[in-house]
DNA sequence: CCTTGAATATCGGTG
DNA sequence: CACCGATGTTCAAGG
C-alpha cells in the first residue's frame, strides 16, 4: 500500500504511473482533493470546485463522492479506462468508456491524499429477505393467505408473463397470486389483472380469483384492486437465516 | 486532515474519538482494512472477511465498498449514528438508524489506513438529458414523431394519471403520447393504454391514437403495443447544454 | 409525513 | 449481447 500525503501534482502523477497504470485491474486507487468534474455520455453534467473523494476500482468503476449523499455525484461504469496527465498546473483524470460511449474528466487544483492499494475480497454476500422467501412462506403455509388454499404451481408461465403462485381455493376456484417482497405498486395490480385474464381465456373459466400478497399494500393500490375485483392479503415473512449462516453470526455474540 | 497508516486498534480508536466523534456532522472518516459486515433491518445480510473501503460521510451515510462494483456492498442511510469500540482485539464500527430501524456492524481484524478530514463542497451539479428534454424536443418539432402532428397540451391530467403530451394528427384524430427518456418498458404500454381509454371515455371518441416515444423500444414492447393497437416512434433528443453552462465548459478546452 | 416516479439508475439471470 | 425484473434500490418532487 502506497500513501501520498499532500503530494505535488508531479509526485502524484509519478506515483500513479508507477503503481496504478501498470496493473489497473489489480490496483485500487483513491484520490482526495479539490476538483471539478465534467461528464458527457448518456446525459451531460458539470460540477464546479469542491472537496471530493474519487475511487478508482479494480473493475474500472470510477466513483466521485461528495462529503454527503449515498450516491456518487458522478461516476463511470465498470470497464472504463482511466488515464492521468498534467496540464497548466492541474492534475487531470480522464475516464472513458465504450458502449455506452461516455467520458468523464476530473480536474484537480489541489490533492490532499492519494492511496494506492491492492485489495483482495473474494467473499460473497449472504442476504435474505427477498421475494422468494415470501413465496416460500406461502408454499409452506398457504393458510397464511387464506384457509383452505392449495398451491398447485409456482412460476407458471402465461401469455403476459410469469405467475408467482397458482392454485385453488376451498371451492376449487382457480387462484392467481402475485407476490411482492416490499411495498405493492400499481404495476403489480396491472400484472395480476393480466394474469387473471390469461387464465380465464386459457382455461375457459368464468371465475378466476386474483390475490396480491405483499408486506404492505397502500390505500391507493387497495382501491385499484377493488375496482378490478381483485383481492389482497398482507403477508409478513420471518427473516430467518440459513443454519450455517446463523453459526457464523454466533461468532459476534 | 489526519492520516493514520497501519495503526494499532488502540491508535485507531483514539484518533476516531478525538477527531471524528466530537463533530461527526463536519468530519469525513474513512477506514480501509480487513473486515466482516453484519446487517439487519429491512433485510438481513452477512459478509465474510475481505479488504474493503468504508466511507463515513458528514450526513451520516455509511458506505462499505468492495474493490469492485459501482454499488456499495453494504450501507446505512443518511441520519445514521456511528459508534466505535474495541472487543477482543477487534475494532468494531456500529452504525444504527431509526425509521427504518436498521443496524450494521463492521468488524475489523486489520486496519490499513484511517483518514479523517473536514471536506467542504458546496457546488451544485448542473445536469441535463432528462425526460423533459425529449418532451421539449417533441413540442418544438412535432414532425419528429409524425408529419402533421399538432401538440395541444402537455401534462394533461386524466383519471389514470398524467398524459405527457396530447394533441391531434393531420386528420384531427386525438393522439395520446407517452414519453420515456430511456428504454421503454411494458409498464409504459399499460400506462398508455389506460390514458387512451380515459380519453375515449371522457370525450366519447371512437378513435383515439396512442403513441409511445422513447430513444429505444425493445421488440417485446413493440409486440405488446401491436396487440393493443398502439403505436410507437423512436425519438432521439439532442443533448444540448444551456448557454451559461457551455461557457463554463469552455474553460477546459 | 407518505406516496409517486425517474435514474448517466445498477445488477443478476436468462435466452 | 440484449432484455427483463428486482433492489435493504436512492432521490427528489408533490400532496
Amino acid at each position: 500500500m502506497k500513501i501520498l500525503s499532500h503530494p505535488t501534482i508531479e509526485e502524484c502523477l509519478e506515483g500513479v504511473k508507477i503503481h496504478h497504470q501498470k496493473k489497473p485491474e489489480k490496483t485500487f486507487l483513491q484520490i482526495i482533493g479539490h476538483c471539478q468534474v465534467d461528464y458527457h455520455g448518456r446525459a451531460r453534467s458539470f460540477l464546479d470546485w469542491g472537496d471530493r473523494i474519487i475511487l478508482i476500482k479494480q473493475d474500472g468503476n470510477v466513483l466521485v463522492h461528495q462529503p454527503i449523499m449515498r450516491e456518487p455525484i458522478n461516476w463511470q461504469p465498470a470497464g472504463s479506462k482511466t488515464q492521468f496527465h498534467i496540464k497548466k498546473d492541474l492534475f487531470i483524470v480522464s475516464v472513458t468508456h465504450k458502449k455506452p460511449d461516455e467520458k468523464m474528466k476530473i480536474i484537480f487544483k489541489k490533492i490532499d491524499l492519494v492511496t494506492i492499494a491492492s485489495l483482495s475480497d473474494t467473499a460473497k454476500i449472504n442476504i435474505c429477505g427477498m421475494e422468494t422467501d415470501v413465496v416460500k412462506t406461502i408454499i409452506e403455509n398457504p393458510s397464511c393467505v387464506e384457509e383452505g388454499l392449495r398451491i398447485q404451481k409456482c412460476e407458471k408461465q402465461v401469455k403476459s408473463g410469469m405467475i408467482d403462485l397458482y392454485g385453488f381455493d376451498k371451492d376449487f376456484t382457480p387462484v392467481v397470486i402475485e407476490v411482492k417482497r416490499s411495498q405493492a405498486t400499481i404495476n403489480a395490480v396491472h400484472q395480476l389483472r393480466m394474469y387473471v385474464k390469461d387464465i380465464k381465456q386459457g382455461n375457459n373459466e368464468v371465475k378466476v380469483r386474483g390475490i396480491l400478497c405483499a408486506p404492505h399494500i397502500p390505500d391507493m393500490v387497495r382501491h385499484l384492486l377493488n375496482d378490478y375485483d381483485l383481492e389482497w392479503m398482507e403477508v409478513d415473512h420471518e427473516i430467518v437465516l440459513p443454519d450455517d449462516f446463523q453459526k457464523t453470526l454466533a461468532d459476534f455474540k
